[in-house]
DNA sequence: GTGAAAGCGCTAACAT
DNA sequence: ATGTTAGCGCTTTCAC
């Protein structure tokens, strides 16, 4: 028999992890290695006095579940994946600490990728993740070009989109409007009065994100019948420090904008400093908004204007709807608009 | 036989995932399995003609190698992981993000625990982790009680612990000494003419990087001779909305201290800002200083004193520590110290 | 350079 | 309520 006195065999087996096994548990309790898993997965199914033993037994030989051989025996890795542009934005961060709250207490482990902004990298991030036979996916990206698309749709499993709202996507997403937010931005700036308006955008292609802000905030001084914004971009994406720079070119010119709309808080924050220490008053001379209602956002003087983004929440309810799939429950509706809130401070 | 049909039979089984299997590669290419394997993870040992009908057929029929499947085999799951209290804060996420940078090159994962500064959750989930067969562990956590220490060492892989720098570390550390960055501040403060002091902390007695500032600090003033400085605490970590309450306890009394040193940067800008709104100025009445040189304490006015902590180096040294350990190079020293700087600026 | 056989440690399906 | 059997898809070992 193998399990009859199994760890000595395994001592010298050439390929054995050392690992204690649930065939060590059986013995050492006295069942069956089938009975010892169903105390792990369905305790309500084992009798009480073979629970007992088997608890007993895992804590006395300090038995720890390989999860990684359940997972291929069972077809559930138990593992949701995420993927990000990068953690050293709160917004993400927050999304990713949201998505790890929700599944955490369902057994669930977080796989975190950071693309870089970068789509080949994505590519190949969501790829390992399919391997690794994640139960779910969380793209926070934004970027999946046709490849990235049919490799997703192909695997058939859950699939949410953070953020955007896609008109087409793969299979759930959780978000808000981006367009709405510049919209609803535009708006109230031109209610404060201002004409001559500004956009400071991130310059990569990839980030939609910003990109939908921009549009909408543009559209709608379209509409409005005003002159069109000029429209400013920075290198790196939410960069505090890039703003500094941005402050000469924004305000050049005979006709300088009055207020100037910045597609995240990190940049909108950088300006606001840099105007203070330039001696430019806000928003007096100049008007600032920005969008992700950043901690500091109520703190600083003048305080900023923004727009309150729930991305913690965004990471939550993604969470949550994957769990739902992954149990084959309904989810409804597949597209969850979270909403946003324009929060006016003393900036604008 | 198995191979002459698989795709076939797997169709009608009951348990197959129905995912594309390195066979139907093997016999697509004309090949056997284990020369696919060959392939994808020696292409040196492949004959060249062998090797280009493999790569065309993994790219026609679109196979995606099962990393399960291949970690259970091998008993390496190219995956490794990290335990953070928070996402939330950016020294961490810094941390998480440097890590994925080191060893996604390598073709790792990583895999992100949070605890939110609990004992109990870091145990689960290093426990879980462990299960998880990980091929490394980075825990920033530093909690670790003797439980989970007996855990990971019993789990025999490669452990690097992250922040402080213990004295009895279960394998590797990286990170900068604590007790050293509050004495540096504590100098500083003391040569600019400061007397009356005080420190602000976190009150959880989880956060042993906070505590080891302050005791830094603290020991310095008592051999400088000087009289104890006032020790405040704030309920949450590093939430700069906690700041403003602070200010009031601060400066209280008949004689308020004239600088008082924060343990995170969260906390000084808060009350930095806080300061400014109510009227006291910085650095004459209070001066104010900081650890961890974020992105805002450059920018500030009157610009944050602070320390600067590589927190991405933290994470990028700790990815290379695991790797060269799992290669099983040695790695000296076990415990690498980073250094730190002391910023000084307007503040203080 | 290539292939066949034997597991990795677990769970699903079927039995009792 | 519990046990038996047969894989999950891959890599390792050993043979050619």
């Amino acid at each position: 028999m193998n399990g009859a006195n199994a760890a000595g065999l395994r001592a010298r087996r050439s390929r054995g992890s050392g690992r204690v096994r649930i065939e060590d548990v059986a013995e050492a309790a006295g069942v069956s290695a089938q009975t010892v898993s169903r105390v792990l997965r369905e305790p309500a199914r084992v009798g009480v006095e073979a629970r007992a033993r088997v608890h007993a037994a895992i804590a006395r030989i300090g038995y720890v579940p390989d999860l990684v051989a359940g997972a291929l025996a069972s077809n559930r890795s138990r593992v949701v994946a995420i993927v990000v542009p990068t953690l050293a934005n709160a917004l993400h961060a927050g999304s990713v600490e949201g998505l790890s709250d929700a599944v955490g207490p369902a057994g669930y482990q977080v796989l975190v990728g950071t693309t870089g902004y970068d789509r080949g990298r994505e590519r190949e991030v969501v790829r390992a993740f399919l391997g690794r036979r994640v139960d779910g996916l969380a793209l926070a990206g934004g970027l999946l070009d046709e490849k990235a698309d049919s490799l997703l749709r192909a695997a058939r499993i859950p699939v949410v989109q953070l953020w955007e709202l896609p008109d087409n996507p793969v299979d759930l997403a959780v978000g808000v409007d981006g367009m709405a937010v510049g919209a609803s931005v535009a708006r109230h700036l031109v209610g404060r009065g201002h004409r001559r308006l500004a956009v400071i955008g991130h310059a990569a292609a990839s980030d939609t994100r910003s990109a939908a802000r921009a549009r909408g905030f543009l559209d709608t001084i379209a509409v409005l019948g005003l002159p069109t914004p000029r429209l400013l971009e920075s290198a790196r994406p939410w960069a505090m420090q890039d703003a500094a720079g941005l402050l000469g070119p924004l305000l050049a010119g005979k006709q300088p904008p009055s207020a100037v709309f910045c597609t995240g808080d990190q940049i909108a924050i950088g300006l606001l400093l840099g105007a203070r220490r330039a001696g430019i008053a806000v928003p007096e001379r100049l008007a600032i908004a920005g969008v992700g209602d950043s901690d500091l956002a109520a703190l600083l003087t003048p305080s900023l204007t923004t727009v309150g983004i729930p991305r913690y929440r965004m990471g939550l309810e993604a969470g949550r709807m994957l769990l739902r799939r992954i149990a084959g429950e309904d989810v409804t509706p597949p597209c969850l608009d979270l909403g946003f809130e324009l929060i006016v401070r003393e900036s604008t």
